[in-house]
DNA sequence: TCTAAAAATGTAAACGTTTGCATTTTTGTT
DNA sequence: AACAAAAATGCAAACGTTTACATTTTTAGA
């Protein structure tokens, strides 16, 4: 019989070799060097305890060979899992959002996971269209900031059986699960502080509630507090705007010019509050002499303020992490999501005090 | 002949409907609900002007019907492209990296790619494990902070022929391509600011070289200068700390109980900057009266410190922007990944003035 | 040594798109 | 009306894994 092979296996592609430095190799090619079925190897690499130590060997010493590296994109395809998570929040640039996501990260990093990050501006509009793209990604969870979404956004999630978490805020009413404080209560606790100082007449300074539900929290709180005290909420000292430092300076500055000032200010975050308090010294107001100012967050910078700021210290970090990790105990052992409520304080320094006349 | 029909084709999978609200539509399902092929789906979901107008139409008519989810995985799978850039920064917690991931986000975003975001806490080797990660998940580039990177990390990318890109860091002599301003020139500048101030006996603070190559670049920018005017490179005087304000204030602390303090001092970053200028009042000392201070960033909060923090601008939004533009460009045109050099501007503030005791 | 059970491994069918090529339909020119 | 060219659509083969299920090998007990 002459030696006729008409068709042999695998033409060595020359182009291809030119092109890239090496071929990538794949899960086959492995399998082939290691002399095992792709079946072994995709066991050897996944779960180890499950072929022999041998064999496992055998197919590592393969894998380094051959500089295999594995294809999530091809596992997810048909495990129908991407060990990947969504997060959206409304912006990094504020630091306290900075910090629940860099202990996010951290906890996913930690498990296998990696985070797939969106920024939504403020914009439910605009997270709806992101969460769409991260769920075409088929993240594993998704974990939302606060809890005003987009009507779609959520049928999407449920179509997709995508779980998802809450963080910022505390989803009572709705069967929403979230890992959050209390905004309202911690506000209130805020304001308590400064009635109990002594203040009559206090001033707010928040984000905008229309685009914010925390700061509607936490302006709800105000008010009410001052109402339980039989305080006045004057329309004039209360100002909603964007979080920037400047913003909170100009709405100091607002406040100051009233006929009628506050005798303290509660700043519903610490950037705010930073703005709020150098509007102060910059008109020559001793804090808190003339005005006491609490802000809230305790960003780390307020311990380097001068005077040093009064806030309310949230846990953004513990945040982060509970949420993951209850976001990934849910992926992968099927436990429900629970919610959580972590607890806030109240972190007294040194920009209150009670106010130098009393009525 | 009768009706036997032992395999009906598809019967309806009770248990599944009754768990998912919906069972997930494919491109398949909506290719038969629109009565063309999937083929043709797919274009008119990915390339609108290959198909028909009326084809068009029908078949998005179709995908709303069966609330259809795109599956990007699977598209990933065979278009060898996942829409998707990796991100890696050392930290997030620090705000000047939050900024330029926000810009390298926000520019991502509207160019349909989503960023999957690593943290790697300084170390090449957590590095490297996470760029494997994003690797395996096929981004399509790399987005990468500084030039200190584990070897391993490089052979990777370029097995996978996947684009890479540094940030934060000029890389001249190598060939990575890098979008940066130039640390070395750019600490100079600060330091170069002090001498012209006057002052003779510098002190510096900076985040530890031997992780971050950034310090390492403004520290030797720092010895140069100062050995460039004949100035002595004090050993007592320099400080490596971690990027805490805490850091900053017990470099400082420790600089001023040295025999002979400084008459200013350049920290290498505007965190540490506000904790030495905040000890420095702490312990009554006049700024810039008794010591100047300058920082590195010009994080918003040095418009608010009191003094003002005399610091170097630089262009982290700039920065994020045009590296997540250039990667963009460089993955769908095929334009080869450019080098660009950003410019830094030093901002003059409050906290620097000539010494107050010429020699 | 034999046998049953357990462990290890192999076979092959998915997973849900994209895309080269073939085929059909439409358009435009004569 | 006929025809060529262009546009639209369809067919079917990938892509690189995972995972039931089947088969083989090993282990252990008698």
């Amino acid at each position: 019989m002459p030696p006729t092979r008409s068709k042999p296996e695998k033409p060595p592609d020359q182009s291809k070799v030119a092109d890239a430095a090496r071929v990538k190799a794949t899960i086959r090619e492995v399998a082939h060097r290691a002399g095992v079925s792709t079946a072994t190897v995709s066991r050897a690499l996944n779960r180890p305890e499950k072929v022999r130590a041998e064999t496992r060997e055998r197919v590592l010493q393969a894998v380094r060979e051959t500089h295999f590296v594995f294809d999530g994109i091809a596992a997810s395809m048909i495990s129908r899992r991407s060990r990947t998570i969504g997060l959206i929040i409304p912006t990094i640039t504020n630091s306290i959002y900075a910090a629940s996501t860099q202990s996010i990260q951290h906890t996913a990093q930690a498990a296998g996971y990696t985070v797939l990050l969106g920024v939504s501006e403020f914009s439910p509009r605009l997270e709806a269209d992101l969460a769409q793209r991260l769920l075409e990604r088929r993240v594993d969870g998704l974990i939302l900031t606060g809890g005003n979404h987009d009507q779609s956004l959520i049928e999407k999630m449920r179509t997709n059986g995508v779980p998802f978490l809450i963080t910022w805020k505390l989803m009572r009413g709705k069967d929403w699960p979230s890992v959050s404080f209390d905004n309202y209560k911690a506000a209130w606790s805020a304001v308590e502080f400064l009635v109990s100082l002594g203040h009559r007449r206090l001033g707010l300074v928040c984000g905008r509630t229309d685009v914010n539900d925390r700061a509607l929290d936490r302006r709800q709180a105000f008010e009410d507090c001052l109402e339980r005290h039989g305080l006045a909420v004057d329309p004039v000292l209360i100002y909603e705007r964007d979080f920037e430092m400047e913003e909170g300076a100009s709405a100091m500055s607002a406040m100051l010019d009233t006929p009628e000032p506050p005798t303290a200010v509660f700043c519903a975050n610490d950037i705010q509050a930073i703005g709020a308090l150098s509007q102060c010294r910059e008109r020559g107001l001793s804090v808190p002499g003339d005005i006491s100012i609490i802000g809230f967050d305790d960003l780390p910078v307020t311990s380097y303020t001068r005077p040093k700021l009064t806030t309310v210290r949230v846990p953004a970090h513990d945040m982060g992490r509970r949420a993951a990790e209850i976001m990934i105990a849910s992926i992968e052992r099927q436990i429900p999501l629970q919610s959580v409520e972590l607890q806030t304080e109240l972190i007294a320094r040194e920009t209150t005090a009670p106010p130098r006349f009393r009525r």
